[in-house]
Order: structure tokens, then sequence, then C-alpha cells
RNA sequence: GUCCCCAUCGUCUAGAGGCCUAGGACACCGGGUUUUCAUCUCGGCAACAGGGGUUCGACUCCCCUUGGGGACGCCA
């Protein structure tokens, strides 16, 4: 059975880049049939925080990206990883090394200096030292030859171990690092499948070797190619927004991300658009593309619009619920009007918030510019007939407010923008809204009233 | 600097030696629809990094150059 998994370390909310690598190894273990295990990588414990944890189990929640199994905190392993670096002690495949960090500042700067790649020069590899205070432990890398790691992707990829040195597996204070917990935990949580960020290609020889000495067998490594910014550097912050949680709070929905993202190094043809179950129907790691991307936020957004205007509007609606808090009054059926008469005209459900401030308050600024345009004595007759015909109109609905404003239309001689330019500027201070016959609908009554009386006065 | 990886429109990509006069999407430009702002719709612009091979034939295979990225922590 293919076991993937998706290792985030806890010292922030879930980044974009992330999110794409855990849906790629969702989506190829659904395609398969298999276990998508989920792993909180938190042996720095300076730096790691609850806290992000639950973002990150947030934000993956959101997306639709469901875990197998029970949890797996590195904190809580301390124990096995003790035993596997025992071993790697006892059989001669690790030493203790009393390195100052000092000491190993001092030999990387002349090493760059020097032009040659700054790496442990092994002095203690021999020597057979105890376990010292402030003593770490290192794993002994083979000299000679060559590691060759097989990926999926990139094909055989070989480096020469004199390129790489022996690695720090505990630090001083007796905790593990990263490449020996990765080794433990990938194989005792049985992942067949490694799909990671090609960041960690230089890491993978080195947890290669580590699994060799330790006679664990190898998964399949998948490296796919980072994600980039429009400079071509690697994606962060000053770029714009990155983390799942910024894009939601952007009022961008999980399934546009994971369209995007998905199409972000993987293609199957010229398809754009999938649901989730397309996704996982179709994924494979064949068509994943070796070349690193660059983000591009527009056709995010292009997306986040599409599915706008496509998604079950108690989707929107629940999205917009969780972004605002300032149309609580509104009752559930009222706001998904509002929302559905929205969703045409915008990108993002901020989008739709922003554009329907006007309903929160009949009271508020109109812009002196559209005042002088529209509000003057030549429109003061439409305000009088509309304020008179929609008092006296008691059964509110579409049709009867549309019927309303065609024999406006016909009796004052009025095209449709010479009406509702005017009359939308009184009801909701701009010139955008949604069109004025549903604005109309929408605002009430009482609204409509109040703001189309508030208005005339206006009028000098 | 050393090692590793990568290379099709501005961007994401299709392309598994002849299907390619290189297709789609976003962006951009122009037309149309429209009750404002939008939406929608139609059309246009636009790429195989360069040089050598291999082959009857190369966007596709090989090599070199160039360009880009990654790694080089008691971070993960």
């Amino acid at each position: 059975m293919v076991i993937t998994r998706f290792a985030p370390s806890p010292t922030g909310n879930l980044h974009i880049g992330g999110a794409r690598t855990a849906l790629f190894n969702w989506l190829y273990a659904r395609n398969q049939n298999g276990k998508f295990l989920l792993r909180i990588e938190d042996t720095d414990k300076i730096r790691s925080e609850q806290k992000y944890v639950e973002s990150i189990l947030e934000s993956l929640d959101w997306l639709g990206i469901s875990y197998d199994d029970d949890l797996v905190y590195q904190s809580e392993r301390s124990n096995k990883y003790k035993s596997v670096i025992d071993k790697l002690l006892e059989d001669g495949n690790a030493y203790y090394c009393n390195c100052s960090k000092e000491e190993l500042d001092q030999l990387r700067t002349s090493q760059q200096k020097a032009g040659i790649k700054p790496k442990y020069d092994g002095r203690n590899r021999d020597k057979n030292l105890g376990n010292e205070p402030g003593s770490v432990i290192r794993f002994k890398t083979p000299l000679d030859g060559k590691i060759v790691v097989n990926d999926t992707l990139k094909g055989e990829v070989s480096v020469d171990n004199s390129e790489l040195d022996d690695l720090i597996i505990q630090r001083a204070d007796g905790s593990p690092t990263y490449n020996l917990t990765v080794v433990v935990d990938d194989i005792d949580m049985g992942i067949t499948n490694v799909i990671r960020g090609d960041d960690h290609l230089n890491n993978t020889l080195r947890q290669v070797h580590m699994m060799n000495s330790l006679d664990y067998k190898l998964p399949t490594y998948t490296h796919i190619p980072l994600i980039m910014g429009e400079d071509r550097k690697r994606l962060s912050k000053r770029h714009g927004a990155t983390s799942t949680y910024d894009f939601r709070e952007e009022g961008l929905l999980p399934i546009a991300i994971i369209n995007y993202l998905a199409r972000l190094g993987w293609a199957s043809g010229d398809k754009e658009k999938f649901t989730l179950e397309e996704l996982v129907e179709l994924f494979n790691l064949n068509s994943l593309n070796k070349s690193s991307s660059i983000f591009d936020y527009k056709k995010l957004y292009s997306l986040n619009k599409y599915f706008i205007k496509e998604l079950q509007i108690y989707d929107l609606y629940t999205e917009f619920k969780h972004l605002t808090k300032k149309f609580d009054s509104f009752g559930e059926d009222k706001l998904m009007e509002i929302i559905e008469a929205q969703r045409d005209r915008c990108k993002t459900i901020k989008d739709i918030a922003d554009e329907s401030q006007f309903f929160l308050s009949d009271n508020f600024d109109i812009d002196d510019k559209l005042k002088a345009k529209f509000l003057v004595d030549g429109n003061s007759q439409i305000f009088d007939v509309l304020i008179t015909q929609l008092e006296g109109e008691n059964e509110w609905c579409l049709e009867n407010i549309q019927a309303i404003i065609e024999n406006i239309k016909i009796s004052l001689e009025l095209d449709t923008p010479k009406f509702a330019k005017p009359v939308r500027v009184a009801l909701t201070g701009s010139l955008s809204s949604p069109s004025i016959d549903t604005t109309i609908y929408l605002l009430g009554k009482n609204s409509c009233l109040k703001r189309l009386k508030a208005a005339k006065t206006l009028i000098t």
C-alpha cells in the first residue's frame, strides 16, 4: 500500500509551498488508495509553537486535505530516536565530537575564504571520543564512492561521498536533529513515497546513507521543484501573501487555491479546472514538471473569480461568515440573497463583503463629486416619483420593483442609466452596486425610502 | 566558490522523433453584449535560450555554452 506523508514544522502558518507539497502527497495517496499521514516536526523546541500546529491543521482541513491515522509529534518520540542513535554508535556508524560552535564557525569561514565547499573536516571522526558534556554525535558518512538516489522525477542523481560531511545527528543538549528523526520516522511510519521540495535533495543523500547503515528499506523519492516569486527568488512574504491563512483572509476559496496549486508543476493535458474528485482520479507522479514555477497571483484570482460564480451559495456563505462578523444581524437567508446578488461581480469573498458595506447602514456620506453630478434639481422628480411608488408598494418583490422602474422610465422618458445612476448614488453612495432593481429589492422598503428621502434633502 | 537540479509565449503549461504553420489558460490589446462597477463573449499579440551532433526527419535524444534555481547550520 502506498503511504505518503506531509511533515511540516510548526514554526509558522502553512506556507503555500507546503500546501502544494501536502496536496501532491495527499492526491497521490488517495489516487493509489493508500494512506496520507501527518507528522509534526517539532524537534526545534525554541521555534516550534502549538498555535502553529493548530493553524496548519486548520488550513489543511479548510483545503480539504484529510489525513489518516494519528498525528505524529516528533517531540513525543525522543526514546525511539535515542535508541537508533545508540545503535548507530554501537555499530560504529556514529561518533562523539567535541568541537565547539566557534571552532566550527572558524573552520567554515576559512573554507569559504579558500573557495572550497564548507563542510566538517572529520577531525574527530577516528578519535573514539567519549560522551563529554557539550559533545554532539555525528553520523559517519562513507569517505569514498558515491551515493545515488533514484528520484522518480529527476532520475538518478549521483553525488560523490566526498562532497558530503559527517552531519550532526544529536545536539549538545541531547536532542536529535532533523535528518535523523526523518529517517527514523519515515521508516517507522511505513512511508513508501516521499514527495517533498527539491531543496531537500541534498538531505535525501544523507538520509539514504543513514537508512543504509540501519539496514532500512528505502522509500521512493520524488523531489518537486520549488515555487518562486516574480523575481525568480524563492516565494516569500515580500512577494505578497504566502500562507494559506493569508489567502483565506483575502477571501480566496479553497477550491481555487487547490486548482491553482495543482496546475503549478503538474498538468493533465489542457484541463484547467478540476473538482477534488477529478484531481484524485487524474493525479499521477509522471505528469509532474521538473522545472520550478513562478507564482502568479493574477491567475489565482482569476480562478477564484470563476469558482465564486460556480460554487454552491452555501459554501460562499460559510466563507463569508468566517471572514466578517459585520453582517451577523442579517438572517441566513437574507445574507445568502446578498451574496448571490454580488457573486457575479466579485473576485473574492472579501470583495463581496466590501461591495456590500452599503447594506449595513442607512446613514452614509456621499462623495461631493457624485452629489454634484447626480443629486441635482433635474433628478428630484425621479426621487419623488420613486418614493411615492415604493411607498405604495405592499408586496415587496423583485418583479413588482421591476414593474415600478419600467413605469417610471416610460412616464419620465428616461433610459436606464439616466434613472439608475442617481438612484444608485442615493441608495448606496456610489456608482457600483448590483443591478438597480436588485439593489432596491435587497435594501428593503424602509431603507430605500429613508435613503431616497435623505438624498432629496441634499439636492440644493 | 563547490556540488546538485532545471530550461516551450510575460506567467502556468500541452507536447513521449514526423500529428507543430507549436495547442490551452492567465495577463495584455481590440470588438461585441450589458442597468452602474463588474461579468460574459468574440478576436489579436506572443515561445521551442544559443551552438554543435545523432537521424531521412528534432520542441522532442546526446554534448557544450549561457541563463535560472537549490544545497553547503548543534533550522527544518
